[in-house]
DNA sequence: TGGACAACTGGACCAGCGGTCCAGTACGTT
DNA sequence: AACGTACTGGACCGCTGGTCCAGTTGTCCA
């Protein structure tokens, strides 16, 4: 994105305008009373600079989590253990739980917005891995650490679980109240369950 | 509602015709694809006769989740074990996470629906519980359940993140590819695992 | 049976949304 | 300095949830 032939000054002015302007609004409001146009207006720019750098309300919302992302996806790709490569699975993956909690708390509107904003446009049955390159790197990370230490489970379908209370109104709530220790300490205490339980069968 | 001065028979039909007519959309097409007008359409009647009998979007897929769960309150406050009362809390608990993913499952935008209902009007900083009083009943009686078995966690929390699930754009995806019982499978090794897990401090 | 009143009805209407478009602007290059 | 192009911004579009009210219809009472 950033190589080969740079966007041209403005162009990258602009961009992190908006996106900061975004990032701004949706820490003081609702992800969906923010309209396409406010994020313009706040960002001092037109709605068609937000399109054309966006393309949708998705695609700004989306570039706003992977930036925010960044830091977590390089931690734990090559950074240290607990939260790099290293440390045992079960550790790694209440780390990484704690991580997530981190981020979305300092950016609570965001998984909401994401999730609203593919809501609008609603491309019927792709598949979300596809279309959140961050969900999926999530989601990916979190099935695998599972599967390692629990291969009788159904990972995949529990790292959604997990995941799902990020995206849950009450949850987000909460974590507007300030609860987000509070929130992280739960799914830590979930995840330990569930890397603890008695050996079962997926089928029963 | 239906007591005391009884609605018109006319009014009476066009409810019903409306709350078929949202069934039905509801089934085929996603929450978000669903314009009011569409159902007043389907139903046979104007837009304003929809608003004027549910007072807007989310009054609308409200009153249908109530009817749809009707069922299920009444089986689980008054009728037989070990969905009603008499079972052991743990056996209710995962009969009663079974009897949602069925409701769920056979209603599969109407969950989402709802979010996405309120996410439009958006009354800021209202207590979900009041808001959704189907919502409210379903984490409060999963709450009571978890606190009578473990009441060393912390249940309100994870009654909330059991039923986050449900409301996942992820999951929702798998409901529709017919894939309810695997569903239903995780959740209740998720509950078991939670209610079997080892004592721990909730502050930890 | 009929008359009167309220409750219900439906579609024109409104403001605001996400997204498109394209004439004009200003950057980077030579 | 001058040129081509990528970027810009705001008018514009179709559509939405929700409002409004003149007209209709069911119900109740005499």
């Amino acid at each position: 994105m950033t190589q080969d032939r740079p966007e041209r000054a403005d162009a990258a002015r602009n961009r992190r305008a908006i996106l900061l302007a975004t990032e701004e609004l949706l820490a003081r409001y609702r992800p969906e009373q923010i309209s396409m146009e406010q994020v313009a207006a706040a960002a001092g720019v037109g709605k068609g600079t937000v399109f054309h750098r966006f393309g949708s309300r998705m695609g700004l919302m989306h570039a706003l989590m992977a930036e925010r992302a960044l830091a977590l996806t390089e931690a734990v790709s090559v950074g240290p253990p607990p939260l790099g490569p290293g440390a045992p699975a079960a550790e790694r993956l209440l780390a990484f739980l704690d991580a997530i909690v981190d981020v979305i708390a300092r950016n609570k509107g965001l998984l909401a917005a994401l999730g609203h904003a593919d809501t609008t446009t609603a491309k019927s049955d792709e598949d979300p891995r596809t279309a959140h390159p961050v969900y999926g790197f999530w989601h990916g990370h979190i099935a695998d650490l599972l599967t390692a230490e629990r291969p009788d489970l159904d990972a995949e379908l529990q790292a959604h679980i997990l995941l799902a209370g990020l995206q849950s109104r009450s949850i987000l709530l909460l974590l507007e109240q300030g609860e987000a220790e509070r929130l992280a300490a739960a799914l830590r205490s979930l995840a330990r369950a569930l890397l603890h339980a008695p050996t079962e069968d997926t089928t029963g």
